[in-house]
DNA sequence: GCTCAAACTGTTAGCGCTAACATTTCAGGT
DNA sequence: ACCTGAAATGTTAGCGCTAACAGTTTGAGC
């Protein structure tokens, strides 16, 4: 920086202004700047800049994982508020594993990330603790609690489950299943799905819980357990949508008739949802929207707006189609 | 840092070499030191290391999206592999545009990143002369250049085109159907599938480019359009998986029995392409495997280990499943 | 007890930038 | 010509850490 002041003839403080504010440097100077940033093809050091400014421009995001795509749309929605706001996205995945979570945590804060959202709300107690001394805004999502660390966004993931039974219920079907992975809001959408059943006299509940993070695969291998344990299920509800298209291709593999024989449902609404056919009932949950309005919580706590709500749900839709 | 070495009776250099030389501090005063840590609860300012110590300790990542899992694999390969050798990894997302490309690559060099992983050869001529002036590590992916920016790991986009389309010829098919992105790779694909059919006499080749980055639906209305050009099409490769998918399921909506009535091949051998029913055809291509071996020629240059070659070509496999 | 290298710990001097304040410049009014 | 305040630019003093080297301690060997 100071070789590009030497050649704009000025000091490294208008060449670092001249590059964050632009309107703060006279017109004739600013092009002086510029001129020999272009000739010596020079690249701020934002390391030094961080440093100095006690500001990153980084906000951190952890989800369990980019693969299936469910949190895709959220982080495509994150992304591009924040980027908009002048904002990095360091993103982390944990692969459904606390300490990955807590390592990514105890990383992202070290290099002073100025905001940061996690996925769920529940954390290792270390994790919270960590989260809420470093005074930093903090946006958890996909769920929602009374006790946020800071703040939420997302939706009640036992609500949604207890929506889509009494939607199958309704229905008429009486023996259902459920199929998910084994992770923190995969179970409340499995505990509302279970408390729904319960109070309808006459039906039932079967469970295949498969390791967090299933997919296709999933799918195809908890149809086979389902009816291995009731071979009269009506339908099944999936956590989400790829396991679902596993189950449903399953079914067709299995002569199985969708919805006739057996409904399917899934969860999260994905693109492929409405593309497989039969066409896939699911619940919608606004995904890109839980990224955008995490991006806008941040952005309002970083320029120091009065605190809002610091709960938003965002709700769900059952989406129903053709499979059940 | 200086609190902890107070607390501790230490200097901070003490401090800075039991967090990351504990072997060089003697077992008593690393034991000093870290509960004085534990006790302040400190975390180290990455930041504020990274400019003393010149080396950031992040690998950045670029590619074109994380929605279709396409790179998903990569990236948790690359991740995987990288993070067990203490690096962090900064991913960013173009969504197909050179521009956000150009700016992801300022951004991460500004960062003072030590390595970088892009996708593709064809960048550019800012980003390559950035890339190439950097002095860092760089590994182009996905696909293969004689010349690349530094080195490159992937498989041959014309050659796997130029595969299945013998694959398909062979297999008796002779007017064939290309659904695809507009992509550089995906013209890559292109280029090779229409060279094999121009060999082959009484063959014909319909296309449907749609944007790039499209998936499902893309699919779907590729297959629309090219039934409309060539209602008698007897085959039809889609450039990657998901669009594989989403035509195969607009067949079945359309009542075509694939393959019988028209086959259909995929790209990437995605996990969904066996799950199918009819199974895809696909290319495998070892998504994963070309995260890993970037990450290692990667760390292979940030330890001065001797030059290796700097092209590696890791092959790709016609995978036959009942869909062609 | 003495020597000397190895093991350990400390000191000095920045890394490249920006906050905060200080100074200079200059248009417009008198 | 002189004054005034806003705009433009400059100066000073770190941000929190680590490289490089300088000490200091330890203990094995004699």
């Amino acid at each position: 920086m100071d070789d590009v002041a030497r050649q704009a003839g000025v000091s490294m403080m208008t060449v670092s202004r001249a590059i964050r504010e632009p309107a703060k440097v006279a017109p004739a100077t600013r092009a002086r700047v510029t001129a020999a940033i272009a000739k010596l093809g020079y690249v701020p050091n934002l390391t030094a800049g961080s440093l100095a400014s006690q500001r990153s421009g980084i906000i951190a995001a952890i989800v369990p994982t980019i693969d299936n795509s469910i949190f895709a749309e959220t982080m495509r929605g994150l992304t591009s508020t924040l980027t908009a706001a002048g904002y990095q996205v360091l993103l982390g995945q944990t692969a459904y594993d606390e300490n990955a979570e807590e390592a990514l945590v105890a990383a992202f804060l070290g290099r002073r990330v100025d905001g940061m959202v996690v996925t769920g709300v529940k954390h290792s107690a270390l994790t919270r603790k960590r989260l809420i001394t470093a005074g930093i805004p903090v946006v958890e999502t996909w769920d929602l609690t009374a006790n946020p660390i800071d703040m939420v966004v997302g939706f009640s993931n036992r609500d949604a489950g207890r929506a889509i039974a009494r939607y199958l219920l309704e229905k008429g079907y009486l023996r259902l299943g459920f199929a998910g992975g084994a992770d923190d809001r995969t179970g409340s959408r499995l505990a509302g799905f279970e408390a729904a059943i319960r109070r309808v006299k006459g039906a039932s509940l079967t469970r295949a819980v498969l390791p967090a993070g299933t997919s296709f695969r999933g799918g195809r291998e908890a149809l086979g357990l389902l009816l291995a344990q009731d071979p009269g299920l009506q339908a099944v509800f999936c956590s989400n949508d790829a396991i679902a298209v596993g189950a449903l291709m399953e079914c067709r593999r299995r002569g199985i008739e969708v919805p006739r024989d057996l409904a399917i449902a899934g969860f999260a609404d994905l693109d492929i949802a409405a593309e497989v056919e039969p066409a896939l009932t699911s619940v919608q949950v606004r995904s890109r929207t839980i990224g955008e309005e995490a991006a806008n919580m941040l952005l309002a706590r970083l320029r120091g707006e009065p605190l809002m709500a610091t709960v938003r749900d965002l709700g769900f839709t059952v989406v129903p189609r053709s499979s059940a």
